[in-house]
DNA sequence: TCCTGCGTATGACGGATGTCATGCCGCCCC
DNA sequence: GGGGCGGCATGACATCCGTCATACGCAGGA
């Protein structure tokens, strides 16, 4: 998964977990001159490694991976690598993901849906310091506001989300089933849902969970 | 979205709703000496189309996509251009997925987990007449069995599916509140879940939905 | 220091959900 | 022509779920 031979041009990672393609990205930057991709990884835990052994200038990390989420690799990016700039490109464009990965210190989010000619200028701006984000999103993420679910009410939506009953739920977090039916319905009341499924289609689909 | 220019390879179509994915792979195959990549769509529905106009000898079709599936796309293919050979390349490798693919008439089921050598080599085997399918996926597909859920069911489980309340689904399909009733508890027998939202999760899990 | 928000818990209530038995109709296959 | 299956329905029952009120401890901010 290292490909490093220096010819010059800026220095990019690409981690993405799915091959084909992780590796058509690959050959896509690889046809701009000025863009060298030195290292391709496709877990989350492995980013912060390959970043150091490959001293990369730019890493472009898809959000759902194995191992580690890209807004969690760009977090240890920012503390490991201060220097490296991060470019998050993703499949679901959801506010929530934005504003996540904007925390994290993400330099530029971009969604997979865009054309592909966006990936290299990407790269080229945010190694020029600028911030690069899609203003549909952005505002998107603006309108919407910060996600008004708590951390618990978080885990309990999540462990709802695979269809676990009440007392399962309960179970694996320690918690008494009373609360657990709490926290639900906090949690559908925040999302305006009728119910814990709605609840979580809407929390997945802004990107809260 | 058309990029006709003859040198004599292979006539290959993309059809990928994801702009960057779709051009990433254009210039991966675009690498190939032997395939031209001569027309590229995002949308199901106008692969057809592209097809007869360029006539394309391979189609690589995505499954989601907006306006048609790929496997939707595939069925139609077989019958306005039967010459036109199909890869299916996936995302997801449900067995149910492949399963459809296959009684639609694709040549090739590929999921892009796979190293990116995998999609050139299937465009060449597909048009040799071979078929190219993972095998671990075969046989994935046939230990599980066809998908046991009757049409009302695969209905009455999709509504279900984005939290709507039973009177909602029974409005929707024209049944009787209790009627939805009786097709979950089927549904949910059926799946061997213990509840409409784990019925769900498991039915899109294996490609039934 | 007091107030607020979060995490946790209990109890009670009404409505939603899941199960089962039973029935009817139409279709297809033997 | 009879049997089986899918689609549709009703009614009854037990359980689960969602809501609300109330309570306590702990932290952090005013």
């Amino acid at each position: 998964m290292t490909d490093d031979q220096s010819a010059g041009g800026i220095r990019v990672l690409l981690a993405e977990d799915q091959g084909m393609v992780r590796e058509a990205l690959a050959a896509l930057l690889g046809l701009e001159g000025d863009i060298d991709v030195v290292a391709q990884v496709g877990r989350g835990d492995e980013v912060v490694e390959a970043v150091l052994a490959h001293r990369v200038q730019v890493a472009v990390l898809d959000i759902e991976m194995p191992g580690m989420t890209g807004i969690e690799a760009a977090a240890e990016l920012r503390r490991r690598s201060p220097g490296t700039r991060v470019v998050i490109a993703t499949t679901f464009g959801r506010p929530g993901y934005l504003r996540k990965a904007m925390e994290s210190g993400a330099d530029a989010f971009l969604v997979k849906d865009a054309p592909a000619a966006e990936l290299a200028e990407a790269v080229r701006r945010v190694l020029r310091g600028e911030r690069v984000i899609d203003p549909t999103l952005a505002a998107a993420a603006l309108a919407e506001g910060a996600n008004p679910l708590t951390g618990r009410e978080l885990e309990v939506l999540a462990a709802a989300a695979d269809g676990a009953v009440n007392a399962e739920i309960a179970r694996r977090l320690h918690l008494s089933e009373g609360t657990v039916r709490n926290y639900l319905s906090m949690a559908i009341q925040k999302t305006g849902a009728r119910n814990r499924a709605e609840a979580v289609r809407i929390a997945a689909a802004k990107g809260w969970m």
